[in-house]
DNA sequence: TGATATAGGAAATGATCATTCCCTATATGG
DNA sequence: CCATATAGGGAATGATCATTTCCTATATCA
């Protein structure tokens, strides 16, 4: 989580400017949301890590919600941005799939992979309960999967993906991959494991025999 | 979640008898674990749930986290047990793949689906803090992924599925997908986009083109 | 039958939690 | 320069949490 500055902060008008990063807030938040989920995070444990006190998240966020809600925001437009950037340099549909799938098995190893993914774990914590979170948490699964389907539409279009498949199907299956990865991941697999993975994934993209 | 005794109690031999049924109590301690995550639920709501007094949940379990370890063997074994069941009738190894892909299709959507899996919110909310249950989900997972692995190489040796593939990514390649499958499930898909994962995940069985 | 051992459960305990209060600090607008 | 508005933060607040205590109930064993 580095600097990608999605809130871009126009000059406060009124009353004492805020001291503090907001994004570099949450993205401490995000990861102790991701690695210890919703409920298992204190305030006190958010206000050391994102160097505030209680009273001025409060101010800032409103309630604990707000805190998962803003970081939940925060994690998918750092993502979405990155995943972005690492599908961008192919031009075609079937590389930018393989580009993808490798990007989550990067994040689905080692350290990053046992902070697991928030999307993950607020889906998995707090999506049967909260009608609003799990809104969002759709809407996340919705977007990477219309991302996914772009892919392969585009590779049927540029001949890179045979038009014998279904693009809806295969992005959906994509995403539930892309997911199952992180779950996996949270129990420390290799980089190696993972990359086969997202090797094998790539026979999704191929027509029946 | 019904009645299967994998905890078949041996006579007791001294002091009172145990009046509730461990078995029906973890299945209601399953199902809130499940929705909830461990952290959000409350031994008052366990002890609703299970028809038992805190009290006597603290002599049966030791401690919460007693509970989620018991009522997690036992999700194990009640899933594994059906899951088993789910396959047995087919004979051939790609068949049986099948199967259990829309064993998961089924558990992935709806009610049902919204509730979601123990494995994977224990592995989200337990598995970077807490070693011990970290090396039980991994048990999960190397299970089910061992299982998959016995379908390929069985499809492998009774034609039903080429030679030409790796068994062990591929069933990790399953296993991911079948992980995801529950955490996309938990808001809210369609049994028919579920079946149709299913039903386009059986290409990881084909060979590269 | 009485010693032993375990279960059931109501009530108490102490810790921790999310949240609020209140006072100070620092900005802008007139 | 004073009114207004928002931020920072230390110290309460009250709720809720996991856990224990203690007493009763019910079984086996000798």
């Amino acid at each position: 989580m580095e600097n990608i500055a999605d809130t871009p902060q126009e000059p406060r008008l009124r009353g004492r400017p805020r001291e503090f990063d907001t994004d570099l807030a949450l993205d401490r938040a995000i990861g102790l949301f991701s690695a210890r989920g919703y409920h298992g995070t204190a305030i006190s444990d958010l206000a050391d890590a994102m160097q505030l006190t209680p009273g001025s998240i409060y101010k800032a966020f409103r309630d604990k919600r707000g805190i998962l809600l803003a970081a939940f925001d925060r994690y998918r437009a750092v993502r979405s941005a990155k995943l972005k950037a690492a599908i961008e340099p192919f031009p075609l549909g079937r590389d930018k799939v393989r580009a993808a799938l490798q990007f989550y098995a990067e994040a689905a190893h080692g350290d990053v992979g046992q902070r697991g993914c928030l999307v993950v774990s607020t889906a998995a914590e707090l999506a049967a309960s909260d009608p609003v979170v799990a809104e969002r948490v759709d809407l996340a699964h919705a977007t990477n999967e219309a991302a996914m389907k772009d892919c392969v539409l585009l590779g049927q279009s540029d001949g890179s993906i045979s038009t014998g498949i279904d693009a809806a199907d295969t992005a959906r299956a994509l995403l539930c991959l892309l997911q199952g990865m992180r779950v996996v991941g949270k129990t420390g697999r290799s980089r190696e494991q993972m990359a086969a993975v997202a090797d094998v994934a790539m026979k999704l993209l191929d027509e029946r025999p």
